[in-house]
DNA sequence: AACGATATTGAGAATTATTCGCGACAGCCG
DNA sequence: CGGCTGTCGCGAATAATTCTCAATATCGTT
């Protein structure tokens, strides 16, 4: 439980709604879910937390870098739990399943990329979208 | 204005509001506009063209691949008119200036990781965020 | 050049995703 | 255990985008 102590750590008292939100995150099967998911588990086990707390906590956890936020094509925003190791993410445009990866050489022509331009490199967001297997079977034959 | 053809050939009749919104994009300074900036800009030049139609009209236009949409990290999407060659997206965290690049290893190790999982690449998306050389200048004072 | 079937438009209401405002309440330091 | 303050829940407020529908414009056909 040193999830608390990160949650001090980033100057956050350890409050119900805090804990019960990781929690979720932790016993998901779903890695990605979105604050609309996030509160309906949250009445589903009758813990009565309200939607704004919801998305308020999200901001929160993700500036406390325990939570890392992807928005990915649609017009919602989905957050997963942060485990230290970043990556990117390929995505089946038809049932939504996603992998998780991590290229060292993207990474590395990235950084190439921004100095060619005299960037600083703070941040990227890289999503692949594709038919996963299953799905390309199924539409080959329609 | 082989441009009223491509309209044409995806179906679309040739009406004054995609024509006029083109025209926007073709004289824009900016190469990334939202629908509202489309909007204002209509607007400006006495072109009684409602939101609703410009909503509509950049939908149809992404379709026919007379433009691209990106919605990089923010809760609205921009659109740039798609002149062929393919580019990612470098942004400046302050000023938002965009740059853009392609970059063949980068495009090169994506389909390889695609495949490596057994899917089918169709799309992706790519931004690099950062500080341009004038914004990093002005952070390193103050 | 007018006709009419059909696609398109404008305006505002409706949706969706997210944030705000505020009175009530709960952590936490002492 | 007693506040000082950060938090919460709720409903209203925003922001971005889509939908509804009657009025209108486009374009192939006369």
């Amino acid at each position: 439980m040193h999830e608390l102590e990160d949650l001090k750590d980033a100057g956050l008292k350890v409050t119900l709604p805090r804990i019960k939100v990781l929690e979720v995150f932790r016993s998901a099967k779903t890695r990605h879910l979105s604050a609309e998911e996030v509160y309906h588990r949250l009445a589903a086990q009758q813990a009565d937390i309200g939607l704004a707390t919801v998305y308020r906590v999200l901001t929160q956890l993700e500036e406390a870098s325990m939570l890392a936020r992807n928005t990915f094509n649609a017009g919602k925003a989905v957050y997963e739990l942060n485990e230290g190791k970043h990556h990117d993410h390929l995505i089946c445009l038809d049932c939504g399943r996603t992998e998780e990866f991590n290229d060292p050489t993207i990474e590395k022509r990235q950084k190439v990329v921004a100095e060619s331009f005299g960037y600083a490199l703070r941040d990227h967001q890289l999503a692949l979208y594709g038919y996963c297997p299953d799905c390309a079977a199924k539409r080959a034959k329609g």
